[in-house]
DNA sequence: GTGAAAGCGCTAACAG
DNA sequence: CTGTTAGCGCTTTCAC
């Protein structure tokens, strides 16, 4: 920090009044003469006078700050959510404080309490795959600290929440993938303990419901990173009958699934069909273009960081649960030519 | 913020002690006597006692806070700069606030603004594109707040600076094409206003030379983006002869260039070989995987922020310029089966 | 060995 | 309409 700053009590010094008259001036109070607020404006104009945040946070005891959790901030669908939160916080006057979570328990821990003691008006979080331990969360409760979910939302929490109607969006992507002539679809799925993956599972189940078709216990398979992929997905094509279509939980483990498939000689979408699901850049450069489910990542930061700032503003109104509408987004991958 | 934090005071009015004493027991001051500290230090931990680092700003006039100011978060590349500098700044006691300035001029300046409203005790900053007026920079300069540039750095500035060997990594790069027997390498290139752009093209200038190729100016083709490449890679293949490879300046263009080769019937590697920069998580899902160079970001991330705290600590110590040896990654997009 | 007081920058209740 | 005062949480001189 620089010494350099002018201060409200420069301005009073050089005007020969008092830093109180000074501070009421700036923010247009009306007991002040409208000669003394020239005068104090211009001054402080000219010698570009900013308030001191940090004084402002001592005094008032808020911080003007929110904190975001994310399990990693290199995912298109979460770098998309903070884009969103930072544009709506800072158009409202609060800054924005990001960590990571790494998808490891101990670390949502410990960037909590960092976020905690920076003293942050509210925290925004995603949970990390690996949390089950939600005490956590249960201290920023009885610390009266208010917490908006998103996405990854974590159940056992009365809070605000944003997420998008997940099993709407893998309803719809099973539902393409049927109307397009697929009968043995397999669900590459997420950890059973995150609500999303659970609702996916579920549009999953409720399409092929809806068409007669049968639900397996053995199409249903966890798989949501890449190098699970890896030996999962050769594995199930050995099956018979061949699984002809692969839903999968997110972008990235469609890309590898799509990857697979063809280097096994078959091709997509011809032998087998892929969706997606988030829609990130990945999904324009495979080959073919990857089908997927669109988050709308951006659209649910604003709504997050909207709700939140609506809670800092009064705590005591009701939780509020926003759910966004996902979209279809039909591409190479499941669309014979 | 919530009521319920512990101050000194609380703690003082507990023990029927002062506040002074209380702040000198916790931070071990050599006054104090062993019976007190252990009083004052056992009910701090009792009620989990933090200090308040606002308090602690506004007194020590320093946030023990740094600010980022990146491009795009998206970018897998910036993501890892940004993992690095948490990593290494969190375990030295400072907190981290991450603006994007979306490659636009305005929001650049506007997130240096914010970041300095906020009183960070130091700026690290990866240039935008568009940035050509350096004004705001001699602003940070003028006003004594810490720069460190890394990546795209901005040369009109003196300050700490933390880059890989971009010449070198090209090099490398373009080196292993020639290697491989090609003879016809076309650079797609970035925005000749940026350093790491120029010193790129240097270094694919430096491996033709090298080996005696032509270096021809039509070879060189500004174009780091997928939209650009859509039409400029096409019209790149009508020539003739015919370019069998590409040398990208970053793995999106590459990706990009890769499916636009094999849409016109050409096969890659075969017919045109493609190499990338950066070997981001897109490279391995690529078909064929893409050949890159591997240009450390979270290891950058950690030297920016070394440099950054021992600025903090020493404003006056000379300038340092760390260099970062790239690496080539070697995949499918280069080398004939 | 400990306490009282001042001050970091700002605001707000209370006086005039 | 404007000034004085106190205080947010903490540290630090200066007393005793």
């Amino acid at each position: 920090m620089n010494k350099e700053n002018v201060t409200i009590k420069d301005i009073a010094r050089e005007l020969e009044i008092s830093p109180s008259t000074v501070s009421r001036a700036l923010k247009d109070h009306p007991d002040i003469s409208p000669e003394t607020k020239k005068l104090v404006n211009n001054l402080a104009d000219k010698w570009h006078y900013r308030p001191n945040p940090i004084a402002l946070s001592l005094k008032g005891g808020t911080s003007n700050t929110v904190g975001i959790v994310v399990p990693e901030i290199i995912h298109y669908f979460f770098s998309s959510v903070i884009s969103g939160i930072e544009d709506y916080s800072e158009a409202n006057g609060y800054n924005v404080m990001i960590c990571q979570s790494k998808e490891e328990y101990e670390k949502e821990v410990s960037s909590i309490q960092t976020l905690v003691n920076s003293r942050v008006d509210g925290i925004l979080i995603s949970m990390s795959k690996l949390t089950r331990n939600t005490e956590h969360f249960h201290q920023l409760r009885d610390k009266n600290i208010p917490i908006v979910f998103f996405d990854r939302i974590c159940e056992e929490i009365e809070s605000d929440i944003v997420v998008i109607d997940d099993a709407e969006g893998a309803y719809m992507a099973v539902k393409h993938l049927i109307l397009e002539g697929r009968k043995n679809i397999v669900h590459l799925s997420g950890p059973p303990n995150l609500r999303i993956a659970k609702d996916r599972t579920e549009g999953y189940i409720r399409a092929l419901n809806e068409f007669q078709l049968n639900v397996a216990e053995e199409n249903i398979v966890k798989c949501d990173q890449v190098e699970e992929a890896e030996w999962i997905v050769p594995s199930l094509l050995k099956r018979n009958p061949r699984p002809d279509a692969f839903f999968c939980v997110n972008d990235f483990t469609a890309a590898q699934t799509l990857n697979i498939v063809k280097s096994l000689g078959l091709s997509v979408p011809e032998d087998v069909a892929i969706v997606g699901f988030t829609n990130g850049q990945l999904s324009k450069l495979t080959d073919p273009g990857l089908s997927t489910i669109d988050q709308h990542g951006y659209e649910m930061g604003r709504e997050a960081a909207r709700l939140m700032l609506e809670r800092i503003k009064d705590n005591s109104r009701p939780f509020q649960k926003r759910v966004i509408k996902p979209d279809l987004v039909i591409r190479g991958s499941s669309v014979k030519k």
